[in-house]
RNA sequence: GGGGAGAUAGCGAAGUGGCCAAACGCGGCAGACUGUAAAUCUGUUCCUUCGGGUUCCAUGGUUCAAAUCCAUGUCUCCCCA
């Protein structure tokens, strides 16, 4: 279903924006953070614990539910809301970062890529076309174009070269897009370089997508100076009136760093692993439950926090079901791991609103990072 | 009562003369994780003042050298009566 952004307010000091959109006439707020559920499902949630801890878009991935079970079951199924009963909004990553992160022997031709299938080693050869032709089946609200996620550390000459590819294929796959439901965003690359950045922004700008993200961050062994450079010489050259994605991030301070920067919605798989190995977000920085000083803890994750876990469970008792590998606790830290950074949004957005996001920044890292924890 | 097998680090279990402070697994203790090949991966796990010290049921012995060979004892398990 396509809906339009509306973009509410900027904050006085920063880049940070206030905006929204209706979706089956629903209100959705951003900045926004999406939990990733690649195989149509975040891990061990519910469609209704999501919704419980006032989720917006969730992600999803075109690569893996093409492997398995096969975009055509799902379109069957009616599309992937009917699919996984999730009827709120949802996005439909390209593919495009699964060639980066495993395959190990992939061959990136101007056509598309080769490479193997990673449960069976088919071979597979993805296009920016057949991309776009799954996620069409798929029915997800937001497509992403395929793009090629080259790492951190690429040169200039490579990273200019993969910017002008995917550029092409952007364009294809606009071209090929046939699902009217559908919107279609692009991808803007180029690692923390300057000129290749605009030029990457400008030029998928001139394709006109209903919105645009920022890929290729958070890669490899980036450091943040260069995530935000990317950031920072990619905003200048986007719409004010789309929405803008930092795909793949992230940690609580990037967050923060990217909606200063002009940033409107983000994904990350990090508060569900994490919490699938025992980790957990609070107030007071990141805790390892299986830590042994957690025993005989019976104090909530996070007093702060407004989740059904830390409403319900002490840190002893997730700390037990971590440890006695007992699903459970996965879940309960996933759920609140996610509200932590859902939480954090809607905070992000009250001091937009009063025009205080770095006092909000200041006092998040003074928490967070400070020495006022055990 | 007779016959057989065995006792190795928190547990299980390799090792059967020197390369053994002793493989491996589990458990324990930590660490990593950013568009999910991830309920995964990595490190560490006798003591230590980092020089070294004390170990492989116990005691004695053989040997330049013993967790490994011999003797005796203690305990455990299996089979037969």
């Amino acid at each position: 279903m396509k809906f339009t952004f509306n973009l509410e307010k900027t904050e006085k000091s920063t880049k940070a924006r206030l905006g929204s959109f209706i979706y089956n006439n629903k209100k959705y707020d951003t900045p926004m953070f999406m939990p990733v559920g690649t195989l149509a499902t975040v891990k061990t949630l519910s469609p209704e614990e999501l919704m419980a801890i006032n989720s917006g878009i969730i992600l999803s991935n075109t690569y893996h539910l093409h492997i398995r079970p096969g975009e055509d079951i799902v379109n069957a199924a009616g599309g992937l809301h009917e699919f996984m009963n999730y009827h709120g909004p949802i996005l439909t990553d390209s593919g495009g970062y699964q060639v980066f992160s495993l395959a190990n022997s992939k061959d990136i031709t101007e056509e598309g890529v080769a490479f193997k299938n990673h449960l069976n080693g088919d071979k597979l050869f993805i296009t920016p076309e057949k991309s776009i032709q799954i996620q069409n089946k798929l029915d997800s609200d937001i497509a992403m174009s395929f793009d090629e996620c080259p790492p951190a550390s690429a040169d200039h000459e490579y990273m200019q070269k993969s910017v002008e590819r995917t550029l092409r294929w952007a364009k294809r796959g606009k071209e090929a897009h046939k699902n009217p439901h559908q919107m279609l965003f692009g991808i803007v690359q180029g690692g923390a370089y300057e000129d290749l950045r605009r030029y990457s922004a400008e030029e998928t700008v001139k394709l006109d997508f209903d919105g645009y993200s920022i890929g290729g961050v958070a890669n490899d062994d980036e450091c943040k100076e260069d995530m935000y450079k990317a950031i920072d010489y990619s905003i200048p050259y986007l719409p004010e009136n789309k929405l803008r994605y930092l795909m793949g991030v992230g940690e609580p301070i990037d967050l923060i760093e990217g909606v200063i920067r002009g940033i409107d919605i983000f994904d990350c798989v990090l508060p569900t692993r994490l919490a699938r190995h025992g980790h957990a977000f609070t107030k007071y920085g990141k805790i390892n439950l299986k830590n042994a000083k957690y025993k005989t803890d019976f104090t909530p994750l996070d007093e702060t926090c407004d989740c059904y876990t830390c409403k319900n469970y002490t840190k002893a008792y997730i700390r037990h079901l971590i440890t006695s590998n007992e699903t459970f606790g996965a879940r309960l830290l996933s759920i609140h791991n996610i509200r932590f950074l859902i939480h954090m949004m809607e905070d992000m957005r009250q001091a937009i609103s009063n025009d205080t996001i770095l006092e909000y920044k200041e006092e998040f890292i003074k928490n967070y990072y400070g020495e006022n924890h055990e």
